[in-house]
DNA sequence: CTGCTGACTGGTA
DNA sequence: GTACCAGCCAGCA
């Protein structure tokens, strides 16, 4: 360990973390932009995390794994048939808008899925 | 530097 | 259940 690498700044800004969260994001789970924004070091920045998420032209990152809060399909660029068709061959369906099981597969652990103490699913 | 926008979120009506 | 409002944050004109 130990690297001296500390000489230099590295602005990493937001959008160079977010990219990098989403990238982190395994194939068959999905994450919210809020959990996006937190594992980049600001969960209050879900909308500036969908503003970068547009540019994520980037190829490597599944962006299309990233999702809307409560399970909602989010957006795509108005192609938000194409990110179905992608999260479906993932093997993840949904009902309508809503992801199916989508805090058994939201990445991120469903800690605080319930968050009503009772977990009885 | 100031202001507006937007692949969001949570709460209230 | 859906619809509307206010709050927050980074990027861009």
């Amino acid at each position: 360990m130990a690297a001296r690498r500390m000489a230099t700044p590295m602005p990493v800004t937001f959008r160079q973390r977010v990219l990098a969260a989403v990238r982190r994001i395994p194939a068959g789970r999905v994450a919210t932009y809020g959990d996006v924004a937190a594992a980049a070091g600001q969960p209050r920045a879900a909308r500036a995390v969908g503003n970068i998420m547009k540019g994520c032209t980037a190829a490597g990152v599944p962006c299309h794994r990233v999702v809307a809060a409560g399970g909602l399909l989010g957006g795509y660029g108005g192609n938000e048939s194409m990110k179905r068709a992608l999260l479906r061959a993932e093997g993840i369906f949904m009902s309508g808008k809503r992801i199916r099981g989508f805090s058994a597969i939201r990445w991120g652990g469903p800690r605080r899925a319930t968050r009503r103490g009772h977990g009885h699913v």
